[in-house]
Parts: C-alpha cells; structure tokens; sequence
DNA sequence: AACAAAGGCAACCGCAATAAT
DNA sequence: CATTATTGCGGTTGCCTTTGT
C-alpha cells in the first residue's frame, strides 16, 4: 500500500493568491520550515492555528496567527501550489524583473547549448526563478533576439490538445511540430544546427568522433529527456530568417569550438557547467 | 471614449522520477 | 516488489494590463 491521500481537491482554492495567504504563508515557512514535506504544509498550519486557539501557541507563532485570526483567514491550498508560491514569489532572495544585459546573454546562451531546461538555466542566474527565466524568454528575449517575426501564441492556435503537433496559423496555413525528429535529432534539428555552423557528427584532431553539443549524445537518452527533446519545438522557435542573427556577437563563440563536444566557454563560461552537468546522463 | 489585439506574468496541469509504505 | 504519494520540471493557460485603432 501506499501513502494517504494527499488533499481534498474539492476543497483547496485554486487561482491568484491573496495578500493575506501570502503573509500567511511566507510568516510560517521562515519561522517553521517546510519539513520537508509540502503537501502537508497547509495541515500543519492549520494545527498551529488550533494551538491557538487553545491557548497553547508559542510566543514565536503569535504575531503570526493574530495575523491570521484577525483576518479570519486559512490556507486553504494544496501542498504543490504552497510550493510554487513559495519557490517563484515569496522567497527572501527572489528577484523579479530587471534582466541586465549579462543575464540576457548567460540566459541566450544556455539556451542554445542545452535548450529549454530552464531549472539548469535558472541555477545559473542567483535569486532568478526557472517560471521567471521562462516567461522573460517567451514575452521578451526571444523577441529580443529574433525580431517580432513569429507568430504569436493568439494567432497561432493548436487544433486539439497542446501535445498536438499540428498548428494552424491565421492566415490558415498549417504547421507540424518536431513529429519528424529522428533518433539522433533529440535536442535539435538542422536550423539551430546550421545557426551554430556545427553541421551533424565530425571528426577533431585527435581523431575521435564528436558530435555537436546541439545534436543528442548518441547513447540513449532516459525517455523523459527524449520526449521532452522531441517536443522542444526549436524549429519553431528558430524558423526566423537566419539574416535577422546578425549582430548576436555571444554567439560567435561557437566558432572557437575545436572539440564539436565542448561548448566554447567563450560563449559564457557558466554555459559550460551546464552543458556538462546534461551530458552527465 | 470604446473596443480589440497584443503583451506580460502568475498559476495550473500533466508527466516522469523518486521516495515511502 | 508493487503500489502510491510526493517532488520537480516544463508546457500551457487564463487573466489583467497596455497599446493601437
């Protein structure tokens, strides 16, 4: 047998969260710790509001719960959304907004050595948030990048479920997405390929076989890596016109890659971490 | 001023990996 | 060992705001 059951979907709020779940939430993470367990972390905090009211709270949890009391409000949310909350807002050490450049270009370039893993990136962005690095890429940085040349999620619209492949645009063409992506193409196809002047599998001067770090590892990936890869949409998000690259001068640090197997610190030495911390596997 | 389209972002969903029983 | 909960992650959605007409 297993565990028991987690929480009352019925009965946990779902939607934007209230100032006053914030605070309570914030107020008895910093004074009490997750313990290591989420999912019960809306029940635990509902057992020291109970200690309260029997008069047995400590002096630690009293502003606290005043707080709560006061409001007449409780946590009503499931341990996961806890999490989130906690992770991708109300962390102490959390930055929003405000990209500089640097982050631009360490973001940029991790992207195009190890794609859309954005928990790796965000370990490389100190106070950044994987949710936050991702929706700065999609609203901001690839426009950046790019060009305002692709088309919008608005005018872009999947026909059936979003794993779907097919995409019909506004102007009633239709697209298919990374269905065709062969057993060697997980991480990318032959646009980011030709982006990165690595075409496919060659040969260093020691005479060993490299590949490309944007083409997959030839041992089998675990399968999650290769769904994920497979989805990753990169012809997509590089069916820009390659004549609108220009002036993308990080990216030339590919160039400087001897060993097709390497990624060229010149692109940004935390690129390299990262890109050996995925090849671990 | 009113409306629509686009932008931005917080939060949810579903899946895979891991851990607990 | 099998089953199920929990965690972590990436993709997607929905809503509010901003911008354009």
């Amino acid at each position: 047998m297993g565990r028991a059951p987690c929480c009352d979907k019925a009965n946990v709020k779902k939607g934007p969260w209230s100032p006053d779940e914030d605070a309570l939430l914030r107020s008895y993470v910093e004074q009490h710790g997750t313990g290591g367990n989420w999912i019960t972390l809306p029940r635990k905090i509902g057992t020291v509001l109970s200690r309260y009211f029997c008069g047995s709270t400590s002096n630690s949890s009293l502003l606290l719960l005043t707080f709560v009391v006061s409001r007449k409000v409780g946590l009503k949310r499931c341990g996961k959304s806890c999490r989130l909350r906690w992770l991708n807002y109300l962390r102490p050490d959390i930055k929003h907004g405000g990209f500089s450049e640097e982050e631009d270009n360490l973001i940029c370039s991790l992207y195009t050595s190890i794609g859309s893993r954005w928990s790796i990136i965000a370990a490389h962005l100190p106070g950044r948030t994987d949710n936050d690095i991702k929706n700065y890429w999609n609203t901001k940085l690839k426009k950046k990048l790019f060009g305002k040349q692709r088309t919008d999620r608005r005018q872009c619209r999947r026909i059936g479920s979003a794993k779907q492949e097919s995409v019909r645009f506004d102007d009633g063409g239709l697209g298919i997405i990374s269905d065709d992506v062969g057993q060697n193409d997980y991480w990318t196809s032959a646009s980011i390929r030709e982006l990165h002047g690595e075409v496919g599998e060659r040969s260093s001067s020691d005479g060993v076989s490299h590949q490309s770090p944007l083409v997959a590892p030839s041992s089998p990936l675990p399968q999650r890596l290769r769904e994920d890869s497979a989805s990753m949409d990169l012809d997509e998000l590089f069916q820009f016109d390659l004549v609108k690259l220009e002036g993308l001068d990080f990216f030339n640090g590919f160039e400087g890659v001897k060993n097709s197997n390497e990624v060229s610190p010149l692109v940004c030495p935390s690129v390299v971490q990262a890109h050996n911390e995925v090849q671990q596997w």
